[in-house]
DNA sequence: TGTACATCAGTGAACGCGCGTTCACTGATGTAC
DNA sequence: TGTACATCAGTGAACGCGCGTTCACTGATGTAC
């Protein structure tokens, strides 16, 4: 890729921009960053991004579906961050569900227009059958490092693993959404960081099920 | 008040309408109830009303002071409904944070609309100091509810209240945004009631710190 | 290697629309006397 | 009780603007021969 985003031999000012499907996706991310999710439209884009109003419509069907292929993506890269985090219970099942916590955060923090898109853009996952596959493979990180945890229980008193992945998610979500900074506008002071805050409450609820650092 | 939210001797079809301020919050909460805190304008709203484009701004300034008055008065509500469920700690403080996370999605669940002009808006809180403090009324009654759950630990053992505050706040949070079923589109499916399952995840949490329901 | 042609990405003008906001105004209300 | 008047909530017309979307078009690209 060249570095102006143009592919092949199409340099600036040509007709054909050669690369505008990466362009927009990129140009949207830049612009919900700074606005959120509800911030932008599709004509603005076009025009962040150096092309006519209607160029757009080669690519993407309407504004939703460009806000979903970014969410899609989005649920693919965190699903790849969080499986990369568990690294297979790694160390330990306790350290690694920590580390899928950083993870969760490390994503909302650096990657805040795809969060956004992700979560707060009121997209609804079933009209994107895609959608939906990318959200429940980073779903399915967290079920199965809750599945291998929970089975180091005794049978007797082993929890439900989906409801502990519930609970996990719940709370790396929470934490996400009222206290990791935003650029479009600061979230709630807190006396620790969120990445703490995240760590300290997971071990307090793992060590209730019986897991301990190990 | 008359049953058409008009006061006094203004009947409908008169020229002063009597009561605009209030009906004009209760056609935006409609409003977002319908499509989200960014689904509506502000001459939708006066339309709605049944007055002309101009009339809000003898009330408001622009469109966000109705967002974060509306987004102020649910803080307050949302305050009187969680210090209602924690009663004080009784019968016992396990069984009192319970009742206030059934508050907590209660609310969600009853005025999503109040609940996303108070946390989707994406209004900073900082901008209006009324809207700070109602927001920081809501977070005290779950803060005074830690730290009486918290002063029952010997003191050795005891967690930092603030801390465990924002532990149930996030959960109880994360929950409501993921699961509870919205009307401008459905969440995530659950194989339990959103209600049920943070029952569960605050039991185990609390379970942890010692705490327990007696 | 050269040429004719099919493909299709991007143009730019156009449309109707609803938006936020302003303005001078109007007329209902309540009050001072 | 009646009247004159100040107040101010709501009117309606107007403005410039950016939006989403369409359309016939243009010209760059790649390929078949």
């Amino acid at each position: 890729m060249r570095f102006d985003g143009r592919s092949g031999g199409a340099g600036r000012g040509s007709y054909h921009h050669g690369n505008l499907r990466e362009a927009l996706i990129e140009t949207a991310l830049r612009l919900i960053a700074e606005s959120g999710p509800a911030g932008f439209s599709f004509a603005e884009v076009a025009r962040a991004a150096g092309v006519s109003p209607a160029a757009p419509y080669r690519h993407f069907r309407d504004r939703n579906a460009l806000v979903a292929e970014i969410a899609r993506r989005g649920f693919e890269r965190f699903a790849a961050e969080l499986e990369a985090a568990w690294n297979q219970g790694k160390p330990n099942p306790v350290t690694a569900i920590e580390n899928c916590g950083k993870a969760y955060l490390r994503f909302a923090r650096r990657e805040p227009a795809s969060y956004a898109a992700m979560f707060d853009s009121g997209l609804p996952l079933e009209a994107d059958p895609a959608l939906l596959v990318a959200s429940d493979q980073a779903f399915t990180v967290l079920r199965r490092a809750a599945e291998l945890a929970c089975g180091l229980q005794r049978k007797g008193t082993r929890p439900p693993p989906l409801m502990v992945a519930l609970h996990i998610w719940a709370m790396a979500h929470g934490i996400a959404s009222l206290f990791v900074e935003r650029a479009d506008g600061g979230r709630r002071k807190l006396p620790m960081t969120p990445e703490d805050l995240l760590e300290a409450g997971l071990l307090i609820y793992l060590q209730s099920l019986g897991l301990e650092e190990a």
